[in-house]
DNA sequence: TGTAGCATGTAAGCCGTTACATGATTGA
DNA sequence: TCAATCATGTAACGGCTTACATGCTACA
């Protein structure tokens, strides 16, 4: 159940995307890595590609997935799936305990807090910048929720993805709002 | 202007230590670090004591913090302050390009996210933990934000203050809309 | 007199990134 | 045939944490 005495157990990226392969079934290190961008990116991490792999090796040491690898072209190409242990040893964190507050690493606020030192303009000008990018992040999240559908299968996916782009529409909101602090502010 | 040649530039934590220094005026390593746990904890990271001490020593030998160290009772208080040139490379940081898109790190929506793993009442329960830890946030930031008061000198941190009021509560507003969602899917 | 808070550090190690390196397959 | 995409990795390093170690000061 729990992860081999004398293993470490998994980092929370390493059960993300043990949950990712739970979702989707066998697929390539290649595969995650587009699938995280797609889904963990909006409320995780987006790991680097290198990181999958470093992270899918240490899952398959400590036998949390399974690993098939074939040769195509002469050089391998490898799958990967969630074994039955990977499967006991994710549910089991998953109804464990502590859930960590979440942390939120915002430089748009950061320089915002340091608005003595550059003027209003500047944090004005940020959040201007920030404001196409929500924009952006909210068209995303909503083609990633028309994808979803109706399928019970992703029902908790598109409910995070509806979550999301309540969030950002909500950052939109707090945008404006601190817009007009600053404008009056500013004198 | 730019971080000396040959010298890495700071971290962006880097920055934002210098930024509560430019905000305090001279400190010490331990009262940075409190400060910290009063304003970038809500939107950017609480360091580590020991990372405020070396991030603070990586700072003093680019020349960007002044030190004096004072004997007291045998041994060595030192006390930091933001240098000139510190100023000058923050500022210049501050006014300079490209701003990050918030990184958040969301444990509580990754047990959403897999909740077909578990079914939905343990997300429910985590979210009911999150509603707690939610109302517990918000009271610290109105206390922030009442000490802060009407002074200039910290209006930012308290257009900050209540960016971080608002924002909590509409995750509270979100948790009770995913909540419904669950109720509803549950069957 | 004891304990909570103030104060300063070192060492080891994890998590994750960037840069570098390589090669096959698909489709325009 | 060329470029984009699929695909797999290694090396070096930065940022940050935990654990460990130490000792003074204020106050109840």
């Amino acid at each position: 159940m729990l992860p081999m005495p004398g293993q470490a157990p998994p980092s929370v990226t390493g059960y993300a995307l043990l949950g990712l392969l739970s979702l989707r079934g066998e697929m390539s290190g290649y595969g995650l890595k587009q699938l995280a961008d797609r889904t963990l990116r909006f409320f995780w991490v987006a790991p680097a590609m290198s990181h999958v792999y470093s992270e899918l090796e240490r899952l398959r040491t400590a036998g949390l997935v399974a690993q098939t690898v074939a040769n195509r072209g002469g050089r391998r190409l490898r799958r990967y799936s969630l074994s039955e242990r990977g499967e006991r040893v994710l549910k089991a964190w998953l109804s464990a305990g502590q859930v960590e507050f979440p942390v939120l690493k915002h430089e748009v606020v950061l320089r915002l807090f340091l608005g003595h030192l550059t003027g209003p303009d500047r944090p004005l000008q940020v959040l201007d910048a920030y404001r196409l990018q929500l924009n952006g992040r909210i068209e995303e999240l909503r083609a990633i929720r028309g994808r979803l559908g109706t399928d019970p299968h992703f029902q908790y996916p598109a409910m995070v993805a509806e979550w999301g782009i309540r969030l950002y529409q909500e950052e939109l909101a707090s945008v404006e709002q601190v817009g007009s602090a600053l404008v009056e502010a500013d004198p």
